[in-house]
DNA sequence: GTAGAGTCTTGACATAGGTCCAGAGTCAAG
DNA sequence: CTTGACTCTGGACCTATGTCAAGACTCTAC
């Protein structure tokens, strides 16, 4: 298979599927004697297990290093889980800080509603 | 005052006011003769106001966008308390979605514990 | 008058994950 | 053999919010 039919089964651009290659998500495949790259259905795969680890909010850099772990054969689920189990504490604080932001700011229309704004009546000059 | 006190008061670097003032938080200062900006301490507050808004998720152009509208002279809390309303749909939004991959993740951790692997326990080539 | 701190402008660098372009080469169909 | 689609490389560009550096100038204190 030639990239561009790859990209399409994937359901990515040609233009990620190189940069995939550069990032080290993909290892650099075999060329034709044009230079074309050519790829295995298997590669298909490999993309979009990497979509999905990333729609998991797992970083380009976290999708590799699981990647090259499930390469070195020796990754189950038992020894990767804490990569997702990283991603939940991540997406649990962001949560935290975001239900924060949340109450200062019904905090600050509340205030509004008092006839205390933060959008000063009076000028702020420069 | 001249821009290191500004930025010392409010808490910035000097960096920052002269980016404030090319993306238009902050108005041209007056120059001395030798080219030095000059501030009065309204700039202290404005710059405070910016980073308060800043802080409630409000973008920079948001931000630009808000003091403007209370450099009008008409801007009052009723006026200018959509943009806080904007910016509380815009959490919401972030939050119902950052729950859904949660949801996701612990789902694929499920699956893990029932030997269903995303990691494929076989290899994923290239 | 000189040292050191502050300020000036312009422009590059950083993150994250791609996207897009130019110019050249290649492949398949008619 | 030509046309059009595809692919190659290398690098620039994008968002957003700053941060940093170079080289020149100015201000303050001694």
């Amino acid at each position: 298979m030639k990239i561009g039919q790859v990209a399409a089964l994937a359901g990515v651009s040609v233009d990620t599927v190189r940069f995939y290659e550069r990032r080290g998500v993909l290892p650099a495949p075999e060329r034709m004697p044009s230079g074309y790259r050519t790829y295995t259905p298997a590669t298909v795969e490999r993309i979009r297990l990497a979509r999905r680890l990333q729609a998991l909010g797992l970083t380009l850099d976290e999708v590799v290093d699981a990647l090259h772990a499930t390469d070195q054969g020796d990754a189950t689920c038992a020894s990767e889980r804490w990569r997702l189990e990283a991603v939940l504490k991540r997406i649990d604080a962001k949560i935290t800080e975001l239900r924060a932001v949340r109450r200062d700011i019904t905090k600050v229309i509340g205030a509004c509603d008092r006839g205390e704004c933060v959008f000063g009546e009076g000028e702020v000059g420069g």
